[in-house]
DNA sequence: GTTAGCATGTAAGGAGTTACATGATTTT
DNA sequence: AAAATCATGTAACTCCTTACATGCTAAC
């Protein structure tokens, strides 16, 4: 029960959810998903693969394609129905964690999969999250007046315009969303279940 | 010798040449600096001080004001010459690793005790990283015509446009640097000093 | 009188990496 | 013939976190 925790197993069972791949093909994926930072090894991937298959979430067809060619027989990785339970659970679960920077881009990315209720959570959560951040980095700037160097100044200015920034997005995505332009898709799915455990909700704005 | 590579040394480094401090309040600085995300914990912290005692970069005097009141005698950890000798490594070395997202925050934050030249490289180098990584996204873009749904292409776009930004961010500061317009500061506190060691130089531009 | 802050530390564990081991196939 | 890419996996290690252990003082 050690790998099975973070970002990575929510992205297997996204991709998964598309298409059964094996290992490297899954991994490839993987990166272009979660972009050149972040990217993903093997010595994380087969681990997590191989628990997420003793936990029953996946099965394994030894090679589809067995055309006769010389190929390292490929182990191709399919999700089960309890996958596909988990990746729904996986994606609606908002409270504990799914607002941090690694989460939120993980979910983001599978919300063509996703309701639109909880897209318009997870946005929300998202923002709060950032505005949060804001708040403890203005805050701290006023309260004790520490005579920063220029430097220093500079790069809290940054950070506090990238935040901005981003924060201007999600409004506009979260308007998108809202406004119902559009997205005419995926409705009942898991929307009427407030799974048992922490359904904050933090009602937003 | 195992806690001694990161980020964290070099910010301990830093925030020790400026003035000693007991753990506690190197912490607290610490997250001021790093700010609310790489935020450190004690169970990170001590053990890196305990090893950076051990390798003779630091001292502890236990404790100065021994006021007589009741507080647990803390402990006050001051740079070593060798200490300060490691840190201009440290701020100098360019290469290897010195322009990762939290290595480049780390060192900007401490550009006011750094040379103008290594200033530069490190501009210049944190610059061409973020423009691998750019290139990196669009030619995965374009190499692949993958069909890609509404909500990555926003996640690809955004995530560009930050790129972009910090680009622009950079070469302000890189002509700032060069026209020599501002920064009448920091003269003559280590230029004079090429440091024997592994002074790499990377001949910028 | 209990919560919050000051102050230092250790043990266990989580999430990942690099380097290694192995071997076939396609491109240069 | 060498190098890159395909393909799967393990062992050791890194860097960090959480939870625990300890105890004192100030504020509410």
């Amino acid at each position: 029960m050690s790998r099975r925790s973070g970002v990575l197993e929510l992205a297997v069972l996204g991709l998964l959810h598309e298409s059964p791949l094996h290992g490297y093909e899954l991994r490839k994926r993987l990166n272009a998903l979660l972009g050149p930072l972040r990217a993903i090894s093997y010595g994380s991937l087969y681990p997590c693969l191989k628990e997420m298959l003793h936990a029953g979430l996946l099965t394994t067809d030894t090679d589809a394609s067995e055309s006769g060619a010389g190929r390292r027989s490929r182990i191709v990785y399919t999700l089960t129905a309890e996958g596909k339970e988990r990746l729904q659970e996986q994606l609606a679960e908002g409270g504990p964690s799914a607002w941090d920077d690694e989460s939120f881009g993980v979910r983001f990315a599978f919300f063509a999969q996703t309701d639109a209720d909880v897209r318009l959570a997870i946005l929300e959560g998202r923002r709060s999250r950032l505005e949060e951040r804001r708040e403890k980095v203005t805050s701290g700037m006023s309260r004790t007046r520490e005579r920063l160097d220029r430097y220093t100044l500079e790069l809290q200015q940054h950070g506090l315009e990238s935040v901005d920034r981003e924060v201007r997005w999600l409004n506009e995505l979260i308007a998108t969303e809202r406004g119902g332009v559009v997205a005419p898709r995926a409705q009942g799915r898991i929307a009427a279940r407030p799974r048992g455990g922490s359904t904050k909700r933090t009602s937003s704005t």
